[in-house]
DNA sequence: TCCGCTAAGTCTT
DNA sequence: AAGACTCAGCGGA
């Protein structure tokens, strides 16, 4: 069987996607329409047994196309053995040599080295308690890390740990569905989707995703 | 074959 | 605030 770094699975959901796409459709009919057209929430995220190692996932497909930092993660999980979880001490231990050759930019391989740091010393949210911690707890404790800023926390959130109101207001990807699914001619402004997507709550997970599917369809 | 794009984040101006 | 710059791979010129 073809070693594959982190195939995808669907998301481990921490609330009732039913309950969610009922609240939507009676809250905001135009996107009561779209969830008909599409189905049930789906979301998918890569096999990574945790968020450390979903948190370096993140780091090597930043402004990548897919088969590029595909190539680079596989390399660099193979180089630093462990398999498909190296874990920080693996990483630690690794030069500089070793990291860049697997195609790690520079920035990259700092970010890398300052996650894997930043576990070690236990200052990342502990996460054999994740559920303890809300959404801005941890977008506030992970972004503190080099390399990783807002927008890969709520990626995080919504995909791999199934948070229900994560409103990622930068993503471009959401800004295009809402425009699609709005009719609206220019892409909204984040702030503007701050304050129009209010009524998704407690639900905007579910919004965002089905403005990814919008710019799909 | 070369070039721009990828659309995140950091660092510099 | 705005722009330069980055890892590898792809697709178009």
């Amino acid at each position: 069987m073809a070693e594959r770094a982190h195939d995808p699975r669907p998301t481990k959901l921490a609330f009732d996607p039913d309950a969610a796409m009922a609240h939507l459709a009676a809250a905001d009919p135009v996107l009561g329409a779209l969830i008909a057209r599409v189905g049930p929430y789906a979301p998918s995220t890569t096999a990574a047994p945790d968020v450390f190692h979903s948190l370096m996932r993140a780091i090597v497909y930043q402004q990548l196309s897919g088969k590029a930092a595909g190539t680079i993660h596989r390399r660099l999980l193979d180089a630093l053995g462990g398999g498909d979880t190296p874990g920080a001490e693996r990483i630690a231990a690794a030069s500089d040599e070793t990291l860049r050759g697997a195609g790690l930019s520079r920035n990259k391989m700092l970010s890398l080295q300052a996650l894997a740091a930043a576990k070690l010393a236990g200052e990342l949210p502990d996460e054999s308690r994740i559920d303890d911690y809300d959404d801005a707890e941890l977008i506030e404790g992970y972004a503190a890390i080099r390399g990783i800023g807002r927008w890969t926390v709520e990626m995080l959130l919504l995909f791999h740990l199934g948070r229900p109101d994560v409103m990622p207001i930068h993503d471009l990807g959401v800004r295009k569905g809402y425009a699609i699914t709005y009719g609206r001619e220019e892409l909204p402004k984040p702030k503007q989707l701050e304050r129009e997507c209010e009524i998704w709550r407690p639900y905007r997970s579910v919004g965002s995703w089905y403005m990814w599917r919008a710019t799909e369809l």
